[in-house]
DNA sequence: ATGGTTGAGCGTCAA
């Protein structure tokens, strides 16, 4: 009799100014384990006892001050994987590793918070774009040298939508940075290292998912303007336990919320 | 062509 495990990531924007937030989405989807990016913690200053006050008594985090920043809250035991490269070598705490106790064996599950990327799509005109493909070119290759990777899970920020049903308008968002083909390909490339998408395998194109709605916009329903930047993969044969997945769209309208909603997978193991 | 908004932390920078 298989096991439900179900797994949710969000980008918090700052944790200690949404804390609050979080029992609204652990109410909302029941998740067994919630994975942070842009905590903007240092951590000296994480609140150590807020995971297991919400009810997750077993807790990692990797922040640093003003910027970046992820954590992962669960209710079953983790160990902290330290044998991942410092991306870039920046040390600039956009991932988090851990060993997850889940029924029927341990999971290895990777929390990352890809760069963004800045404005203009040119790598000489604009390191941050540049940093965001060798961060992804990094991860695809460190992921493809890992021989008989399985029982594996990868969420996050990854900043990027590969798809053409991942935006509101695929053209114009081909010259913008989240959607050029240097970020699409090169994601799905790392996606190609072994690695299915957990939500597109219950939503398939050309349905329309979106996990971020930028601020800047007076009705951010209205004008829909999304794009499905937040992820969930799991290894290949870990598909067939997949149950469902859930985009928490309600989020977006929390009082004081994130511009990004959570993303949750259940599995059955 | 550019604006629009938010957070960290106090300058602007990053998103």
């Amino acid at each position: 009799m298989p096991a439900s495990l179900r797994i949710a990531t969000w980008n918090i924007n700052s944790l200690r100014l949404r804390l609050t937030l979080l029992r609204e989405l652990a109410a909302a989807l029941d998740p067994d384990v919630i994975c942070l990016q842009e905590t903007k913690v240092p951590d000296e200053l994480f609140p150590a006892e807020a995971p297991a006050a919400l009810g997750y008594p077993h807790a990692a985090w990797r922040g640093m001050k003003g910027y970046n920043g992820v954590a992962i809250f669960s209710r079953r035991p983790i160990v902290t994987l330290e044998t991942a490269p410092d991306w870039c070598g920046k040390g600039d705490c956009r991932h988090l590793a851990v060993t997850l106790d889940a029924p029927g064996g341990p999971i290895e599950l990777h929390d990352f918070y890809v760069p963004a990327g800045g404005d203009v799509p040119d790598r000489d005109a604009n390191p941050k774009y540049g940093h965001k493909l060798d961060f992804i070119a990094e991860t695809r290759a460190w992921f493809a040298a890992r021989s008989g990777l399985a029982r594996t899970v990868v969420v996050g920020d990854l900043n990027i939508a590969p798809l053409e049903f991942d935006v509101w308008n695929h053209k114009q968002l081909l010259g913008v940075v989240s959607h050029t083909p240097p970020e699409t390909e090169g994601l799905l490339a790392w996606q190609r290292t072994g690695f299915v998408d957990a939500v597109r395998h219950f939503t398939p194109e050309p349905e329309r998912l979106y996990t971020w709605w930028s601020y800047r916009n007076r009705d951010w329903r209205a004008s829909d303007r999304g794009r499905r930047l937040d992820h969930v993969w799991v290894t290949d044969d870990l598909t067939g336990a997949l149950r469902r997945q859930r985009v928490l769209k309600e989020a977006r309208d929390w009082v004081q919320g994130s511009d990004h909603v959570p993303v949750c997978v259940e599995l059955a193991l």
